[in-house]
DNA sequence: TACGATAATATGCATGCACATATTAACGTG
DNA sequence: CACGTTAATATGTGCATGCATATTATCGTA
């Protein structure tokens, strides 16, 4: 039997979870406040606050100030999901990273994306279509548009020796991003690209990134056959 | 302009996380000790040390004692997606949201799963099949199992008017669980089920959670065509 | 009674201090 | 010089205290 040291913020936040897991305070109930528990653990009450300021994090809990601290009613499942460089990902599979530059070029940014990514109208964007490589088969092919004005540098890579993906997370830091996921069928292109039979369901992911209001890079990644994004909750 | 109050953890996480992004602090330097911020600053060194905390617990410096902190070389691009209650994803579209039970028997776990979910052997399962609707449009088709030795309350339940998946997260709350996003095409079965075409790539989540060494469920949910699941970073 | 001012209260946060702990650097001994 | 011991150091965490702030309850007045 591990004996949990109640004098511990992490220690405090066990012995918390365990009484919401047990139903000890029901869900929607207020607990009582960071005095009286202090005062049971015998501890301060800044450590209380850690424990209970964690567990509002993590959204078992709901904190308001003067209306105290609830329960939550249902706890939200939060999933923290990394999302690696492509190269990191496959080489932690053990398997050996490639990727190859299919087409670059300078063109004006499409229609479909003209909502989503604020570009000055006329302003040509960097195009980039690489496929990604494990042991020398396909593992994802990419489609990017970069705002060369938000990278400028990007216009003297070839991106033939460093990807897109790794040059921008190294050289232009984005502020926040909006991610997506979804299923596609797989075309013509994609499916001779990625091996693998027309109409083949892929998993695939969107993203653009900004940095302040200006926009980075969009990026959809399709993903060979067989993938799967895990995550522990 | 906005300046930021630099007196508070907030503020001071501000200032740091823009020299990290305009490059006073290379990715992979050390940045200067907590107790020489807080002189910089003004502050006590408790301060810096929750922004700094703040900072780390998103990944964005790396710190160790004694060694110190600095800048992670590769920011690691944490997302953290809410998995909701389904009906409430679809009641917060606007949608009106109902779900049919299609089946529900006690049966052997499949041998597919038992290397994942550890059942005593020749211990029987709760399986059920559920169709997800918005708007009386079908939204996703789920399979699930439930150990009873988890949920023994499971079995006097019909999960005709409140879902698996609802009962469950209020009635055996998990302490952990592994989740996986991918992509299917839709088999007959589902193609029927979902009212789209046999063979549409169709997005899927599968999800076992424990309560402790125990499992508690293990869900498979196939939404219906043009589902993204969204998040920012 | 209606409603706005005011007081009470629970959490949020900053401070200064002390000690714990992990890690590295320096040192000393064989 | 190699290698194990010891000291120095940066972060981690706890405590007591005081004030800030958001929210709710209460009270007084028209």
């Amino acid at each position: 039997m591990t004996l949990t040291d109640t004098n511990s913020w992490t220690g405090i936040r066990e012995v918390l979870l365990r009484r919401i897991h047990d139903r000890v305070w029901q869900p929607g109930e207020q607990i009582p406040h960071e005095a009286d528990l202090a005062q049971e653990f015998g501890c301060a009450r800044t450590t209380v606050n850690r424990a209970l300021r964690d567990l509002a994090e993590s959204g078992l809990v709901i904190r308001k100030r003067r209306a105290g601290t609830r329960v939550a009613l249902n706890p939200p499942q939060r999933a923290t999901l990394t999302i690696p460089i492509i190269r990191e990902e496959v080489e932690a599979l053990g398997r050996t990273y490639r990727h190859s530059l299919l087409e670059r070029d300078l063109r004006p940014l499409p229609p479909m994306l003209h909502g989503a990514f604020q570009v000055s109208l006329g302003e040509d964007v960097l195009f980039l279509k690489t496929l990604h490589f494990a042991d020398d088969r396909p593992y994802a092919f990419e489609e990017r548009y970069i705002n060369l004005k938000a990278a400028p540098g990007a216009q003297d890579m070839s991106f033939e020796d460093v990807s897109a993906n790794e040059w921008l997370v190294h050289n232009a830091p984005y502020s926040h991003g909006d991610l997506s996921f979804f299923a596609v069928n797989a075309d013509k292109t994609l499916s001779r690209k990625l091996d693998t039979a027309s109409g083949t369901a892929l998993f695939a992911m969107e993203r653009i990134t900004w940095s302040g209001e200006v926009p980075i890079t969009h990026v959809r990644l399709i993903f060979a056959p067989g993938y799967r994004m895990r995550t522990e909750i």
